[in-house]
DNA sequence: TATCCGAATGAGACTCAATCTCAAAAGGGA
DNA sequence: TCCCTTTTGAGATTGAGTCTCATTCGGATA
């Protein structure tokens, strides 16, 4: 698809001692190529659907790897099915939801993360990482 | 247990139209004697050492009803197991997730709070309710 | 307080995302 | 190409949470 992130999958897997494979290819492919927020029932019927047989087990096990790799962000919006989205050289970002929807919106705000920092701080912890979502309504007119 | 919160009970069940029983009693007693951050499992096999036969069913039941009223807070640390902690006259608060320990501490934070709202509002959304967990390591001295 | 009927309960079946198993297939160094 | 190890895939398994439905119970009424 993409030569210079087929590179950067190959050195990802490199140095995790990790094999380079068609699946894993597969599975990285049909998350970058698509910037929604997507499932892993809906990524690996995405690759079926492309002709190429891949397990659900594959599936899970490569989005791991890439998770880890920060390649793909995991993102839990409560319902029971993690959703995956591509990483790769973009800024971080939080979710907003609308309940009546389902869209999911995100979003990014500088003083929100240095405040994140400062509570952490100041507990006496440092902040690794964290899960904001914001769930919404539109606002009446 | 408590006499004030079991009226508080009553008038819930009574306002949805539900009977009182000795489990939804039971139930809520669990929780509600405890400061702790508990899944559901642990809450009913609390309730079945403390000689009450009690069914998974019913905690599941008993716990959404206590949601809604706002007398116990749902949340997901992402590990697959909701936790469970009351809330009665209780401020809101968010929690931070100590990732070497797994010790959960509570915070609130004025500015965050108006933070969200504001942030909502800029997109055109009005904020119903939030997930904000902060995953941090001790700082080293 | 006894009757009655719809609501609640409990045991276990079921769901569904995610993980595990292990024999067969494939990567890749020599 | 050979060989050894890793990876894969089909399907079994797990586990939190939900559903089913026969039985039990709450509580309004007389």
């Amino acid at each position: 698809m993409n030569d210079s992130t087929i590179q950067i999958l190959k050195e990802i897997l490199r140095k995790e001692g990790l094999r380079y494979t068609r699946q894993r290819q597969a599975v990285w492919d049909e998350i970058q190529n698509s910037q929604d927020h997507r499932d892993a029932e809906d990524i690996y019927m995405s690759i079926r659907n492309n002709g190429m047989n891949v397990s659900r087990a594959t599936v899970y096990r490569t989005i791991d790897v890439l998770v880890k790799n920060r390649m793909v962000r995991k993102m839990d919006v409560g319902d029971g099915r993690n959703r995956y989205e591509p990483r790769l050289d973009d800024a971080h970002h939080d979710h907003m939801i609308c309940l009546e929807t389902g869209k999911i919106i995100e979003f990014y705000n500088e003083e929100l993360e240095d405040l994140q920092e400062k509570i952490a701080e100041e507990n006496g912890y440092m902040l690794v990482r964290h899960i904001h979502q914001l769930f919404v309504k539109p606002l009446k007119k």
